[in-house]
DNA sequence: CGCTTACTTGACGTTAACGTAAACGTAAAG
DNA sequence: CTTTACGTTTACGTTAACGTCAAGTAAGCG
């Protein structure tokens, strides 16, 4: 079965002896609870933006990599390359002691800020429109009920909760 | 040249007399303003996201298409497929006439709004964890600045450049 | 009238991000 | 010891979104 080596099956128990959290999982467990294949995974790993450990031949993925999986995966639901997430995932990863390392780190959150900020315009805009479009449908299908039917018209549920959370902060 | 017949190259000066908007413009403006290629364009209509008009055999693009490729653009930059920006702007564009048709639109926009607002929160976290990362690299570099060199360090200032023809999104 | 310039339609190539076998290794359970 | 369940590498297949020729057409110009 290849199970791993020294650690227990459940990954949430926390075990009674060290303090230190040094959980692992193995490439199933991680696949089935991020809801991603194995050989995504794999892909990610291959690609270089995450390195689990290998106990043998086997992957050890740590909470560090899980960490890395979150953001990975965040980052293709925003449509992202895997090219592009991996050299920021390392950008937040690497040592940067020098001062020069970290002028350069401060310049790519810069142009990285920028994008988002972009996408955060379209964004926007999108639900906006959205929001719009919405609106006049809804005019449309109130003008079609009171019309020419006697049958009262069933309205559809009412989906729109705009703003639930509060404004969108810092859009 | 197959040059349009019956429109001026420029499209941005209103002829005197017709007051109705029917400008109309080539691919290669279409392409060169939108900063896509004729390729690009090209295959957009291809999968039925844009239908030119046709005299004789070259395409003539209104009003209209430049807003259907401004909607396109848009939502290759948030990274939707072509496939679904297609399903939404036709959604947009769409007769609906009847009840039926309008409460499946509805229905749509109320799906397609929630895979927004995920899009947003994910992107609201993707900045706030930048600015925070900021902020880290801003004060390791002032503890630097201040440690054992007595050469007083320069801070880079923000430079936001917004608004011009910035990096060509192509990291 | 031929040249040039812009536009057209194929059709094959490319890259990213995986999917999908195939073939093999191994530990624990029967 | 064989089965079984999980893991591994290797490698070819697939889809989306174009890129990149190749070859042809249709004005306008000198």
């Amino acid at each position: 079965m290849t199970r791993v080596p020294g650690v227990n099956d459940m990954g949430s128990a926390s075990s009674s002896g060290t303090a230190n959290d040094s959980r692992t999982w193995t490439i199933a467990q991680i696949a089935d609870e991020f809801d991603v294949t194995h050989r995504a995974v794999r892909h990610y790993e291959e690609r270089g933006l995450i390195f689990p450990e290998r106990r043998g031949t086997v992957r050890l993925y740590r909470r560090r990599d899980r960490t890395r999986l979150n953001l990975i995966l965040r980052g293709r639901r925003l449509g992202f390359p895997l090219e592009e997430i991996r050299t920021i995932i390392n950008l937040y990863d690497e040592p940067r002691g020098q001062a020069s390392q970290l002028i350069f780190v401060l310049d790519q959150i810069h142009d990285r800020r920028a994008d988002l900020e972009q996408r955060s315009r379209d964004l926007e805009d999108a639900l906006k429109e959205l929001d719009d479009f919405e609106r006049r449908c809804q005019a449309d299908l109130l003008a079609l009920g009171s019309a020419d039917h006697d049958s009262p018209m069933s309205i559809p549920r009412r989906t729109s909760r705009r703003g639930g959370s509060g404004p969108k902060t810092r859009l």
